[in-house]
DNA sequence: TTATTTTTTTAGATTAGTCTAAATTATTTA
DNA sequence: TAAATAATTTAGACTAATCTAAAAAAATAA
């Protein structure tokens, strides 16, 4: 198996290259709040193994046993999350961090169990695509809220920001995962959007609509 | 917190002191398949750190604080063993490995919840006492079945051995935690035991006997 | 009680992962 | 396109945890 330390490393890198196709040695340190040399030592360790492809100052991405290692991760991320909240009643913003710890226990037949006692949940309590024990998962694209036009409406379905203080936010503003909402607004000056919930209109800043992404 | 590997040494150390008071280096060794220099060093660093009583060449014993920390790791190691029997269908001999891995996620909240969700069990899949949030558990003694004399009963209540092969062999004698037993003759050449349970009389070898514990 | 054996500790090395500082390569800007 | 800046890699060092081999202490046996 692998190390705490280069699991990290191959989410880090899926996640960096699933934007741009490829990650950079800096992007991959300022994710996982290390060192850029750092950083290099470790991908000549993934290329020795043949879990990325890496040619010096290039930037890196994942070969397919690669991948695969990094989506068997986030699908044990996900579910772990999906369980702290789904049986254990925390809530979406207390669930990150303590996943991030779960995601290495390193059995697939228990996270294979487990989904099947959660009934195969497809979404995380994010919103975030759960991958099967194959690997797939859903790929319909969502569109941030600041990509909307005015009178269109869809259900909130994701975000691209999982602090908790963001997650906090949303809560307070009753804008959670499922959520039928209306763009009612664009604020030309500063970009920000008149939302109508279905109880009450919420405005929120162009940063929050950038961050918010809605099915429609 | 601490390391992985000082919480494997701090249980370890439980364990053995739990029987003789005191831990030897060559003991600790052992129990965690490793070699005497490098417990030598482990114990140092868990001196320094006042969770161990350590004077050279004369074993170890847990600190207040060690032990505490001892307790935790049990309690988590044991709720989860729970878990995985009674919510994901797991056999009582399959959990063990998967439960070392566990015991280590770190969050005290998480492990409280895990328990109310639960219920609250007092005693894991294999009879041992579950600690609860405040580290008191059950402590009264158990007896095995060698140490107990014909025509008494009693409830198999727990079990010294929990390799998967001896709790495969209690399984298929139907020997499991809960079963009320007798105990109809010991063979005095052997010291093997002749027991009667609920359906058929059943002959267990002196040592199956030695690792079998009941309640009278 | 001296010699032998066992247990434990020390000394010195190794590996994984990290760091700082310096050197190198790429990119941007003028 | 040359100079300046930014990104990346190399060099050398550090820590945690481990190892082997040798030395020292304790326990056992003669």
């Amino acid at each position: 198996m692998n190390t705490l330390a280069e699991e990290n490393y191959l989410k880090a890198i899926y996640h960096l290259a699933v934007n741009d196709g490829n990650a950079s040695t800096n992007q991959i340190a300022s994710s996982l709040n290390t060192k850029a040399s750092s950083v290099t030592d470790m991908l000549k360790k993934l290329a020795d193994k043949a879990l990325i492809n890496y040619t010096p100052y290039q930037g890196v991405n994942l070969t397919p046993s690669g991948e695969k290692i990094a989506i068997s991760i986030i699908r044990k991320h996900r579910l772990w999350e999906y369980f702290l909240v789904e049986k254990l009643n925390f809530k979406w913003d207390q669930v990150h961090d303590l996943a991030e710890e779960m995601e290495h226990i390193s059995s697939e037949e228990l996270i294979d169990r487990l989904d099947e006692f959660m009934g195969y949940p497809k979404h995380d309590p994010h919103g975030d695509p759960i991958p099967d024990c194959n690997g797939r998962f859903d790929t319909h694209e969502l569109k941030p809220v600041s990509a909307v036009t005015v009178n269109q409406s869809g259900i909130i379905s994701g975000v691209r920001d999982h602090s908790s203080s963001f997650l906090q936010y949303l809560d307070k503003k009753q804008l959670t995962i499922g959520c039928k909402i209306m763009i009612t607004d664009i604020i030309e000056y500063d970009h920000s959007v008149v939302v109508q919930t279905g109880n009450n209109e919420v405005h929120i800043s162009r940063e929050v609509a950038n961050n918010l992404l809605i099915a429609l």
